[in-house]
RNA sequence: GGCCCGUUAGUCUAGCGGUCAGGACGUCGGCCUCUCACGCCGAAAACAUGGGUUCAAAUCCCGUACGGGUCACCA
């Protein structure tokens, strides 16, 4: 087999979505397996609806992930330009060949006749079909015109999908359908082909929403005289209520993900996971990724998206990070919450307690900006814990730790059972007071880690705190 | 509606003619325990449906139902 050429071809209409980017995952990955070229192509032709915004966010998604291309826009390569709307001569060189040869003609319908043409079908309950209005009509530059792909009336079209099996499309359902508009600029199926024959992509892997387009595809190959690629489409991916995956669901961008304090090792991971399998295996370093895909363990049944499960996933990943590093990764996170933390021991403390409670970094915030900014109380936690019974607990606590000269876990722990031993309490009696005055909730990290990350003056204050609440 | 594709627990999946249908997320119960979480142990939970083929079918074939995709001078 030839080294595998593939690419992922985006159209800079949004930011890079979940979707695509399993789509480029799957490419990328057989390209690398394989020793193959990886190429990023921009599908521009779409001016209304095409920025360079998107394009930015869709590089940034990219890479983010550790997806790096070969060949494509700022790496340059041999096939250059990378964004369609730099290669427009080539499409038109490449259809004045298709209608000198017969195979493609210009069409002198307008949109309106055309759009009647359609709602004239529709009310007659018909499929609509271009009638062939244009096909046999001489070459008229000088009149307005888009140029048609003649397709043939009678047969079929298949071809063995790497991820479906065998699949064939009959003739009768395609139409002659419009391959360079009245402005020259190319639409979707002919700039594909057209790319991917001067790219050499010799294997297009996509979203299976683009089954219906590939047996008009390979007529366009054949047309142009250049070798079918092999295609391999992707299932689509759902949300929960089973209809593709869009902002109804929730987040859908890579970047969302970012933001939200996923790892990217994470988000490969699920995604991966999501239309592919190894066996038993749930998680995936990207090396291993690339030693183990196959496109022939994708299976071909569409996805739910499952948050919670990526959320795991995350989680898995979290836990394999050094403390050190991993606190300079929850860093931005916290600052980006208004917090003012410092990159320093504490950070790391927190970093320590937090990595076994919490999956995102969005959830370490959230979770513990007690220990960065004023206590906010929980009501009923407030009203349970302090009362007249637990003032003194909290006294004696306080008084406790004031006597003591570090804030190690050994006397802290004598501290507490002492304490709990004198009144006759469970362990849970004193701790529970004693929590929501330091986090303000009935749930947090151990009790003597939380002193010790707010350290003895901060603890003392919190204490008072909760002996004036509790009257 | 036409055409194309799909259908194993709530979800992701293993399975590729003979398995007590396996794993994971989630859920529930237990252990651990100062709370929460982690960890550990355990449980409930699936082959859409009807016909074939076969000694034998989750696995192969056909129909039905359901789901998705697509029918543009969008991609």
């Amino acid at each position: 087999m030839d080294k595998p050429r593939v690419r992922f071809a985006p159209s800079p209409t949004g930011y890079l979505h979940i979707g695509g980017a399993r789509t480029a995952l799957f490419n990328w990955l057989w390209a690398r397996r394989h020793g193959g070229t990886f190429i990023l192509r921009i599908e521009d032709t779409d001016q209304g609806r095409s920025t360079k915004e998107a394009e930015a966010a869709i590089f940034d998604g990219l890479r983010w992930l550790g997806l790096d291309w070969d060949e494509g826009p700022d790496v340059g390569g041999p096939h250059a330009p990378y964004f369609q709307m730099e290669r427009l001569d080539l499409y038109e060189a490449y259809a004045e060949k298709l209608i000198a040869e017969g195979k493609a003609f210009a069409c002198y319908c307008t949109r309106e006749e055309l759009e009647a043409g359609r709602k004239h079908a529709e009310a007659e309950k018909r499929q609509y079909r271009y009638p062939g209005t244009c096909r046999e009509k001489p070459y008229d530059r000088s009149r307005p015109h888009v140029i048609r792909f003649r397709v043939p009336e009678h047969g079929a079209t298949g071809w063995d999908d790497l991820v479906k099996g065998p699949i064939s499309t009959p003739h009768d359902t395609l139409q002659d359908e419009v391959i360079l508009r009245s402005d020259r600029v190319p639409l979707y199926n002919f700039g594909a082909v057209v790319d991917d024959i001067t790219m050499k992509v010799n294997l297009v892997g996509r979203g299976d929403d683009h089954v219906n387009n590939t047996a008009r595809q390979i007529l366009m190959y054949r047309a142009l005289g250049y070798p079918v690629p092999s295609f391999a489409h992707f299932p689509m991916i759902l949300g929960a209520d089973k209809t593709r995956l869009s902002k109804r669901h929730g987040a859908t961008s890579v970047t969302a993900y970012r933001d939200m304090g996923f790892l990217p090792e994470a988000v490969v991971n699920y995604l991966v996971r999501l239309g592919w399998s190894h066996g038993d295996q749930e998680i995936f370093s990207l090396e291993e990724l690339v030693r183990l895909f196959d496109l022939k363990d994708v299976g071909a049944t569409a996805g739910v998206f499952n948050p919670e499960k990526m959320a795991w996933v995350n989680h898995e990943w979290l836990k394999k990070v050094p403390e050190e590093a991993l606190a300079a990764k929850a860093l931005p996170y916290f600052r980006a919450a208004g917090l003012a933390v410092e990159d320093g021991p504490k950070l790391r403390h927190v970093v320590r307690v937090a990595r076994e409670r919490a999956k995102t970094f969005g959830e370490y915030v959230q979770q513990f900006r007690y220990f960065f900014a004023p206590v906010t109380f929980d009501a009923k936690a407030r009203e349970k814990f302090f009362t007249k019974d637990t003032r003194p607990v909290l006294e004696a606590i306080r008084a406790g730790i004031a006597a003591l000269p570090a804030m190690d876990t050994e006397p802290l722990e004598k501290l507490f059972q002492a304490e709990a031993e004198k009144r006759g309490l469970g362990l849970g009696k004193i701790a529970q007071p004693v929590r929501v005055a330091l986090t303000g909730g009935t749930a947090s990290p151990g009790m003597y880690d939380v002193v010790q990350i707010l350290g003895k003056d901060e603890t003392l204050r919190r204490l008072d705190e909760g002996i004036r609440l509790a009257g």
